[in-house]
DNA sequence: ATATGAATGTAGCAACTGCTACATGGATTC
DNA sequence: GAATCCATGTAGCAGTTGCTACATTCATAT
């Protein structure tokens, strides 16, 4: 017999594998604890509702995801708009980051169908991406900063979409064009 | 008694509203039925499956907003990506457009996790995007041209999903923000 | 008037959903 | 050794799902 916080932690890990791995497409409870190893009544007992199960894998998921974002900009470091832009755009299609990306479209897209947990996690995460861009980004006080920074959020889950829809390819195109986009004819 | 092809027509309109109003929250046969008004057997009678009910709706709905969208730029109009996008994005939250744009965001998701007949439905109005941005997209030949109007889509996309998470106030101030892109510290 | 076929209603099936009641094993405590 | 409680298994309920079988009505053609 293992204790229920240590079963709670594994099944966690487990269920966000899945996440990753499959989106939100298979996750009935008798989905979720074949992924986990465990019985559907286990999942029950572990968490309170299939809300909570969710939830908790999101949390998960979106505090990874944070690390591996941490790492794409340096500490303190601070970027003009379209440089940080840049820099997180080419992030996207980084087969480590992809996942949660396309993950995150779906989480949101839940979250708009009013979906628990889903509204929630969804504005967290936002709120994460925001603060985020707006501690790297490097911009003149005149500027509504929090606008500028939503820009950037929205130009970057924008790639995720391109990316659902038509594939990584012209995704990362797309990212390595940002450059082009001051460009006037 | 009316004709069937009448039928379908009508239905179709209903269910394209109903879709607009609700997002693919309550999409179940008997829902679609009822926002109808029609019998839930009618509906398998006019169409063949789910997935055909569903995928002639957004087919109405995405001709709907592709006329929406043509209006935005004259016909022949050519614009700098920046100046694009800013035109572009002001769409997103205006109120006629928005409905169209979360339910989007919410079509892309279904795309992402195979849910018939989203995949199919996705990729051409993705296809139909990026046309539109191309065909009035001004920048000189040496850049790639489609990735550029990719990009452009994608920062578009992203502000429905800024909208979603955050509400329409954000996703305005960031659409009037793109502007300020360009500009360094 | 009768036959035919299209349009519509009624009822329900089988699968899946989230969740629960109940029983049982095994460890811990007294 | 008895009592207790946590961890797990079995079975199933009630609701929803997409879809279908069957019966019926109605309009038209002969």
């Amino acid at each position: 017999m293992v204790s229920r916080e240590e079963q709670r932690a594994r099944v966690e890990a487990a269920l966000a594998a899945h996440l990753l791995d499959h989106g939100l497409a298979q996750t009935s409870l008798r989905e979720l604890a074949r992924a986990a190893a465990v019985s559907d009544r286990m999942l029950l007992y572990y968490f309170a509702d299939k809300a909570e199960v969710l939830g908790c894998a999101a949390q998960r998921i979106a505090a990874d995801l944070a690390g591996h974002i941490g790492e794409a900009v340096g500490e303190g470091e601070r970027l003009a708009p379209l440089a940080l832009l840049e820099r997180a755009g080419a992030l996207v299609t980084r087969a480590e980051i992809r996942p949660y990306m396309r993950l995150w479209v779906q989480m949101i897209a839940a979250a708009g169908r009013g979906e628990a947990p889903f509204p929630a996690i969804a504005e967290a995460m936002l709120a994460g991406f925001l603060a985020w861009v707006e501690a790297h980004l490097a911009i003149d006080e005149a500027a509504d900063r929090q606008a500028v920074a939503a820009m950037i959020v929205a130009a970057v889950d924008g790639l995720a979409i391109i990316d659902i829809g038509r594939g990584p390819d012209l995704a990362a195109r797309a990212a390595l064009a940002i450059p082009h986009l001051g460009r006037a004819l």
